[in-house]
DNA sequence: GTTTGTGAACAGTTTCACAGCT
DNA sequence: AGCTGTGAAACTGTTCACAAAC
């Protein structure tokens, strides 16, 4: 076994399964904006299309939390909004950290959706001495050297991670170092970080990957072909022992395929 | 049954199950960086801490793809890099378009990871009139007005959506009925697509909330206690019928408890 | 001896369908 | 009559463990 895990245990915590933890955020969502239209009440049917989910899948998500539903009417909306508040953590704020002001991090810290809902951003940290100081979403950033400090003089537990991929792992190991316990990763690389410590990653490259892969089929569904004939795939080397005589010295991969 | 389905009906797709396509990039990106340090060969062991999955798992994945190593030595890097880009449909390149260029619509549009594995910025779209003709990471803004032609002229099939929640919906509706057939969705809604349209949503909120409330679990466990007990849970109004005494005039919910 | 490929056991998730409460 | 809450069934995904190939 390696230095550290990789991957939480799926953790099923608290009985709550991960599957439905990951879905009432989509919930809470749908509810607020009932909230605010003063609809008292709604059915799992409603609720469950206007959060994108079918009603079955609802109900057992809402029967982990308790019964908070009455039969013959639906749920209470304003009920239901501060028993999944409270079930997620929201009722009380937490500070995050974003650790990485480029495009991205500026991004994320002028986000709206960030600053509602309990989360507030504590700090903006930046590598680079010439950011320092400099007000992005009206929060002056502060250099990396401060990172421990802010941390522990703010209480952060949520650290986001804005980083260029190459200083992702470090920026990681001196937020966990500091105390931060949770991890939301937007560098395209595998964090590795000791047992108790949640990530979550969020990458864009891979979700486009993902949707290419469906269009592909899509288009092979249409004309009856898998895929456009380019080079044909290089058998792997046969002979025993070295398999390694494709690989020129410039070592580049035809991964992307130019053209 | 509603207007149209919001969720992909889980295909299976070409027998290759979704978790492990969802995996596939994650290989893809170890393997790409062996192959940059010219590593001829790897075994299930090696990528599979490369990826953070374990190897029993990265094995079946490759196992539905067909038979690429050789027992006892491992993986051809090179051949594999080759084969999942071929499943992935990345050796053949895909224009996408973003709409919505704002701070996160900005970001992505220089996202270097963007350009590199077959995706190309094709187009940079907005509203509003004034970003009309504005280079953003060298390629000029265009007026919302011109997106069927857009999409048509460059045969796009990916859409990226960073608009505000508010014109999600409608863009969706109109790159779909432009002839996009997968989206990716930044803005916080629920999309609504007729079937074959494959959507994927990137959501900042919904993944602070999760680790929230994997946060707090934390917490609870040290202390013994669930949550801060700021207001007690208002019980469900027990009188038939109307069950809206709370809501206050403004409407506002406190789903957020400032403090 | 090493490492893949895979059937079989296990675990988690979704859906069904209906009993039970209002 | 209407809608929730939930066992049971069906399905999907993961892990185990070992035979087969090198």
């Amino acid at each position: 076994m390696a230095t550290g895990r990789t991957h939480r245990p799926a953790t099923r915590s608290r009985g709550i399964p991960e599957a439905t933890v990951a879905r009432l955020p989509l919930y809470l969502r749908a509810l607020t904006a009932l909230s605010e239209r003063s609809v008292p009440t709604v059915s799992s049917e409603e609720l469950a299309a206007a959060a994108g989910v079918n009603s079955a899948k609802l109900r057992k998500d809402f029967s982990y939390l308790g019964s908070y539903g009455t039969r013959g009417v639906g749920y209470d909306v304003e009920y239901l909004v501060y028993q999944i508040s409270r079930e997620l953590g929201l009722t009380q704020d937490w500070p995050v950290v974003i650790v990485g002001i480029g495009n991205l991090g500026a991004a994320l810290a002028n986000y709206g959706g960030f600053a509602s809902r309990g989360f507030r951003v504590a700090a903006l940290i930046d590598a680079d001495p010439a950011m320092a100081g400099k007000p992005v979403a009206g929060i002056p950033v502060q250099h990396t050297d401060e990172l421990e400090q802010i941390i522990r003089d703010n209480g952060v537990s949520i650290g986001v991670i804005a980083t260029p991929a190459g200083a992702a792992q470090q920026v990681c190991d001196r937020l966990v170092a500091a105390g931060v316990t949770s991890i939301l990763n937007f560098a395209p690389t595998v964090l590795t970080v000791p047992d108790g410590v949640d990530v979550r990653k969020v990458d864009l490259s891979i979700e486009l990957q993902i949707l290419a892969f469906h269009e592909q089929r899509k288009a092979g569904e249409e004309t009856g072909q898998t895929g456009p004939g380019s080079t044909p795939p290089a058998p792997p080397a046969r002979s025993a022992g070295v398999a390694a005589e494709r690989k020129g010295p410039d070592g580049d991969v035809p991964a992307v395929m130019p053209a």
